[in-house]
DNA sequence: CCCTTGTGCAGGAACGTTCCTTCACGAATA
DNA sequence: TATTCGTGAAGGAACGTTCCTGCACAAGGG
């Protein structure tokens, strides 16, 4: 049997026939709305009620000329179907935008990063927020064309036509600073071989961050260290920190820029014979409140997934009220220095 | 400025204008249809794209009598805002439910679990997935006396009024009979004092579980050791671990029923002086992979957000597209025995 | 008694599409 | 030449609401 072989929902025309007055007066007695007396009004609910009456959404919307509902897209991996939660990053950015958006009146619609050219154009979104936008990303393009207000960071909306540019919003992240910052206080705590796990993807993050790693070393004449990632997954990337400490003259820090359970780095780390801090100073980039229970508890990096949403959406609302507001918020990193990257004792405080 | 200052988006009527031709020349040429010769359907494409025409979402929705987009909502705690993805069950409900439905060209919503009443139906869905339902959840109630399928389980669809029951299909889990094979298993390992952590939330997984427990233990006449978090949260959990442990006669075997970061837990039993398995056999539910990656690894039961959310997908999707299919899915969960809970050398294989 | 004012409600346009029906016209056929 | 047929395109209803406009009627004031 199809769709319209069931019976058909009960219309605002029908409850107006069964009560016997005019699809205005329903609509007004339902609402609240119009001029009319309490007998009417009930009389018309009851009614309603009876016939198991619920108001189509659908029409709602397009009479109202909104949908009260925002789009959140991330882009990291867009030629796989969907990652979002699969990283506590991306799972935290899901959460805070979807609470930020409820606070609001609004609702939010997972979107599809690949499919049909387009195909996010047929869901009737008030606004998007665009994580991770890859370069000349098609579907900022397609959002800002269509006049839907877009928060993505500036370099995509930079990429953008001038005259849709003005329905962007943007948050921006100093990705290299909090890595310089990061790389700073390893350093100052006495490491002379720091190493870096990152992951392999076209994300900003990554691209900026691997870059200020490099340029830090190379302004200081160190050699670099870095494990790339072929592919996202725990055991890729505990080989890669099995690698790096069993190389010759083996780094005395670690810091990660991929999501990974701090307690499991820790116990691997030891397996491999290594204490923290003792043998190696050890920063973790991750979002995973776990870090700070462990023994010693772990530095971490943190690129405010709550803070980043929220902020989001606050422009994205701002914008489709009519508020002028700000054209964007640009965030930094939330270093948080712990046991597992403070300097040991028997190292001294600092070099020189 | 308000919204309405802005320039008006184009439409179809202001293309047909400016080509020259009629609304449904316009949309023939642009979607395909009706019979045009090239020339027309090229020129009107070749205008639409110059006034920067796209289609309103909203009018072809309700044109269309659907709008391919599933609610999707998770009820274990009604009364906050939202915690869908600070768990990795959820999390991954949400990323298998979104990766099911895009598959078969829908949208996700993440539905409100709060607010003014029966704001829900306000946003247009095809259909919803409620996990968890409360006890006569009026989610429930409401989507389907509004006629839109909804999947659950079969307690919420069985405290509907029947004549709006045939919407609903169901997905369900025997949580019980989980618990009980975890708990068999462990005193088949020799466990004589196996504790359990429990969460203290109104979802039927817990209650069930709890349950079961109590049961288990009163067919053996064994003292349940039971920890009830007041709250979620790390800290909550660790300390409850803790007293568990530090108990007289402390207990031989753990079973965490709430999520935990595992590689911390087993971290955490090590700093109270416990080893695993041989001092203390060692089972978590959780849907962290981390588990199979510690020393020792975890024994890990899992209740397969994965299979659960595409399950409730394909539920859905038949009802809504008109095939019979199936009324609902009973699942079991998964069980994953690992060196954790193995019967440790010194104590010998079996009990008696 | 006529004009105003207010109340209670109906009619119908509008939101922006899609698609069914109709129509005009030129070519082919009888 | 009259009839069919196919092609190209227009007109308008429909989707289900909301809301603006306006009508009928009763009450009140001059």
């Amino acid at each position: 049997m199809s769709q319209s072989d069931r019976t058909p929902r009960v219309r605002l025309v029908d409850v107006a026939r069964a009560a016997g007055v005019s699809k205005t007066t329903v609509s007004d007695a339902l609402n609240g709305a119009g001029r009319l007396p309490a007998a009417t009004r009930e009389h018309v609910q009851k009614v309603a009620r009876a016939l198991g009456y619920r108001p189509n959404a659908t029409a709602r919307l397009l009479r109202a000329g909104h949908t009260r509902l925002l789009g959140l897209a991330a882009r990291e991996y867009v030629e796989t179907p969907w990652v979002y939660a699969d990283l506590a990053y991306f799972s935290q950015i899901v959460t805070a935008t979807t609470q930020a958006a409820l606070a609001h009146g609004y609702g939010v619609v997972l979107l599809p990063t690949y499919g049909p050219d387009d195909c996010w154009l047929d869901i009737p979104l008030d606004g998007v927020f665009v994580i991770d936008p890859v370069e000349g990303d098609p579907m900022v393009r397609d959002f800002l064309a269509a006049g839907v207000p877009v928060v993505a960071d500036r370099r995509a909306l930079a990429e953008v036509p001038v005259e849709t540019r003005e329905a962007g919003r943007w948050v921006d992240f100093d990705y290299g600073a909090a890595v310089r910052q990061v790389l700073d206080h390893l350093e100052a705590a006495g490491a002379e071989r720091i190493a870096v796990v990152a992951g392999a993807t076209t994300a900003c993050f990554h691209q900026q961050s691997v870059r200020a790693y490099h340029e830090w070393c190379a302004e200081r004449g160190r050699e670099p260290r870095i494990a790339c990632l072929p592919a996202p997954g725990v055991e890729h990337t505990l080989q890669a920190v099995t690698e790096l400490l069993a190389a010759p003259a083996p780094p005395d820090a670690l810091f990660t820029l991929v999501e990974l359970s701090p307690p499991l780095l820790l116990d691997t780390i030891r397996r491999l014979g290594r204490s923290v801090p003792g043998d190696l100073l050890l920063v973790c980039t991750t979002e995973d409140s776990a870090a700070c229970y462990t023994d010693p508890p772990i530095s971490t990096l943190s690129f405010l997934p709550g803070e980043t949403a929220q902020a989001a959406v606050d422009l994205l609302v701002d914008r489709l009220e009519g508020r002028e507001g700000d054209p964007g918020h640009l965030f930094s990193a939330d270093f948080r220095v712990r046991a597992s990257s403070a300097v040991p004792e028997r190292r001294g405080a600092r070099r020189g």
